[in-house]
DNA sequence: CTCTTTGTTGACTGAAAAAGTAGGAATAAG
DNA sequence: CTTATTCCTACTTTTTCAGTCAACAAAGAG
């Protein structure tokens, strides 16, 4: 099983998508996920472009444009997401099923695909709704996102200072190792 | 977690060796075992070396030395051969269980240190006994491993012929890719 | 139509970890 | 003393991960 930051990552930006898509009815662009969770932008771009082949987000260019979950947050479980951005969730460690008829090389098989059984099953046991909720609580129930207000056809009254920014905006360049991604 | 292929060949391993317990009284020596499985010489003695660390096993060198089990096979589960042969047995992937108190980066680390505490409780549950005997089973319920004759004071009477060899004897060098380790 | 914002894609790079190798020292049997 | 074995540590190679870059495509704003 390769559990690695990737699938981490994924799994906050989808929450994060989540709980903010919920009360907006615009695309969230990337941008803003990146900014708040100090993650690159053309590394959140690949894994959410896995997340799009994997039909679990929607995405729409252009100025306004930016990604929305494909279905409920009740719908979509961790393990989805894992498996989306992790190709291999994998604890056999033998090249997933097959070929591992040579007896003494794989009298550990049916240990490792059990294992591997029991994890999926867990992951994919725990929706994003879920964890979004879990959040929630321990928030003390009260989870208010403040959004930027972006351009767009609804265009309320523009109040709601910009949340979270002082972060370089420019294009994938030097964003740089604002705080050790990897704490 | 790291569940890696240092893992798997230690439980083989250990399995190979509790099988063989059984029925022999001297230590096993570590080149049989590679043989049996073509895995380096070198290579096994590095994980045995952290197996005895974790008190998993005993040793006895010069000739006629080898290991032992240090405790029956129903007293060995299979986390205990993993925790000492892959030091970091943790799906967390922030660091273990401290300094998340940044809310931003752990809104996940419930799931993950949930995720860590099944697995960690699945490979607890199984021991090196219940592995033996599953294989066993599989095998139609026999299983004799032939034991070349070696040289030691309980010298029996000179029979059974060398069980596996063809394999390269020489320390270490070109026992090459005999079978694609990784298969 | 052109500019800007956003997503899409694939190739590339550096660093770290894992896998595996090598050689020598200690130890005990015979 | 020789040999079979564990023990130890340093080294090399291979693979994977994390992250960057650059070019491109779509779509709205003006």
């Amino acid at each position: 099983m390769r559990l690695t930051t990737k699938g981490r990552f994924a799994v906050t930006a989808m929450m994060d998508l989540a709980m903010r898509d919920k009360h907006v009815e615009q695309p969230i662009p990337l941008i803003s996920i990146c900014e708040r969770h100090g993650i690159s932008l053309s590394y959140m771009e690949q894994l959410f472009s896995r997340l799009r082949r994997g039909e679990l987000v929607n995405s729409l260019r252009g100025p306004g444009g930016g990604y929305h979950l494909a279905r409920p947050a009740e719908q979509i479980s961790v393990a989805d997401i894992i498996q989306s951005v992790d190709e291999r969730l994998d604890a056999t460690l033998c090249g997933g099923q097959e070929d591992c008829q040579d007896q003494q090389r794989c009298m550990t098989h049916e240990l490792w695909s059990e294992l591997n059984r029991k994890m999926l099953n867990y992951l994919a046991s725990v929706t994003l709704d879920d964890l979004v909720q879990q959040y929630a609580y321990r928030q003390g129930g009260v989870v208010h996102i403040e959004e930027k207000p972006r351009r767009a056809k609804v265009r309320q009254s523009t109040i709601a200072a910009p949340a979270i920014n002082a972060v370089a905006k420019t294009r994938g360049a030097e964003n740089g190792k604002i705080a050790a991604t990897s704490h």
